[in-house]
DNA sequence: CGGCTTTGACCGGCGC
DNA sequence: GCGCCGGTCAAAGCCG
């Protein structure tokens, strides 16, 4: 798939995502429309959606209706009264619409509801069972990855993600943004040994990935050996690797074993001598996934495009970690938090104040990145890369990635009970997915307004 | 020509 | 000590 189709399918989206608002721009209008009004509502209502220009074509077709209606209206005083009635009959209808979504919202909230619930007992029932150490992963975007619990560990919590309700409630009247935070209590959190086996284990959870084309699904974690931090980040990609709005310079490129698939090595060129390196691997089990895992900390200020979902993930690290009380929570200042950055005091500017949310300073500077630049050249090579088509020549579509932190010493029960509430808070804290959609929405505006310029409009 | 990718060589850690 | 393996280096080549 080439990249314009690429970029077409983010528009698209952004189009549906806006569907809702515009649904009720026409709702107050269609208290003075005419019955063209109602035809397109009813277009709507049989699930057919219009996009932004569509709703600007029915609109134009409308004030020619009305012209052809005040036409009609002055050469015929009864046709002018059938059509008040019409227009009465219509507004009526349009209410009983309107109730009847009403009520479908309350359906839809009281299943999210009982949803986010039985997440959170799930949680909380297999933390009780693994109080080990914890990973924490974040998933942004248009689905989720499904966790297959391997077989005989039984350590990762499988929880059905948000997005899978979202997608199927929320695919029209939401943008399209989905939550979900799992819990992993594994034995070693250590990457290497997640690339060896965790990482494997990682499936794709629907094919929605692949056309939503925007997802990630991160672990972080500290190896307690060399208490080197690490971020893991699944994508599904098919560029050669995921664009995170940093630069990057290849340096190396290994088969590893047990994957056949080259794993390639990138360092951080955006400032001189940043030590933040990365790996790039295609996951053996579904190619279109692309594992990259963020080693050390950057030492200069990050790309305007890689802040806001770094903030997100900052915000969802917050809601994920031990509060200040948890004397373990100074060891985020030793042990810098892999590709962390200093420079994200100030999250960002596009979101909403963040006081309430970073209740753990220790843990502002969780560097997340998402953008739809893609600045650095990692041109994709099909030599390289065979299961990137080679009619992609820029993956302009860009995965985007965020990041939580670990606590390399996470203390047991308290963090246990917070991690369980704080499943289910994350996910239904307003503030959260707030900051969260302020990410994606700076990010999809970002690359709407790329792809708007690309096309001359 | 500068910056990047490619790729074989090299190095260090780890297990046997 | 040896071999394996992951990670890094650096020279050569490519590209805009």
């Amino acid at each position: 798939m080439s990249s314009k189709k690429k970029r077409a399918q983010t528009i698209m989206h952004i189009d549906l995502s806006l569907d809702a608002a515009e649904d009720e721009e026409r709702e107050v209008e269609g208290a003075h429309a005419d019955g063209d009004q109602h035809h397109h509502q009813q277009e709507e209502e049989g699930g057919e959606k219009i996009s932004l220009n569509g709703g600007k074509e029915g609109s134009s077709h409308r004030e020619d209706s009305q012209k052809e209606e005040k036409d009609q209206g002055c050469e015929n005083p009864i046709a002018k009264d059938t059509i008040k009635d019409e227009l009465c009959a219509l507004q009526a209808e349009m209410d009983r619409v309107k109730e009847e979504n009403k009520r479908l919202q309350e359906v839809i909230d009281r299943t999210l509801n009982g949803y986010y619930e039985l997440q959170m007992r799930v949680a909380d029932i297999q933390q009780q069972e693994q109080p080990k150490e914890h990973r924490v992963s974040l998933s942004l975007g248009g689905g989720s990855f499904q966790e297959p619990t391997k077989a005989g560990e039984g350590e990762q919590i499988e929880e059905p993600s948000v997005a899978d309700q979202s997608g199927d409630l929320g695919d029209d009247k939401e943008l399209g943004l989905s939550l979900s935070l799992r819990t992993l209590a594994g034995p070693h959190a250590d990457t290497s040994e997640e690339k060896g086996k965790g990482l494997k284990s990682w499936q794709p959870l629907d094919d929605k990935l692949q056309t939503g084309g925007f997802s990630t699904v991160t672990t972080q974690s500290i190896n307690p050996a060399t208490r080197k931090t690490r971020v893991s980040v699944r994508a599904r990609c098919q560029g050669p690797t995921m664009n995170d709005g940093c630069q990057w310079r290849k340096y190396g490129q290994k088969v590893a074993k047990g994957n056949p698939c080259p794993r390639a090595y990138y360092r951080c060129t955006v400032a001189q001598g940043c030590p933040v390196r990365k790996q790039v691997q295609r996951c053996l089990e579904d190619m279109s996934i692309l594992i990259t895992t963020y080693e050390g900390t950057h030492n200069h200020p990050l790309p305007v495009g890689a802040t806001a979902l770094a903030s997100a993930a900052a915000t969802a690290a917050n809601f994920m970690l031990p509060n200040d009380a948890n004397p373990s929570s100074s060891t985020a200042d030793t042990a810098p938090l892999s590709y962390l950055n200093p420079y994200l005091a100030n999250p960002s500017s596009h979101l909403p104040p963040m006081n309430s949310l970073t209740r753990s300073t220790g843990y502002s500077s969780i560097f997340g990145a998402a953008s739809g630049n893609d600045h650095g050249r990692q041109q994709p090579s099909s030599a390289t890369y065979p299961w990137a088509a080679s009619s992609i020549p820029n993956p302009g579509f860009a995965g985007g990635s965020s990041w939580l932190p670990n606590k390399g010493t996470w203390n047991g029960e308290d963090a246990n009970k917070s991690l369980a509430g704080n499943t289910g808070a994350i996910a239904s804290d307003s503030k959260f997915t707030a900051a969260v959609q302020a990410a994606i929405s700076s990010f999809i505006n970002k690359d709407g307004r790329t792809s708007a310029h690309r096309r001359g409009e």
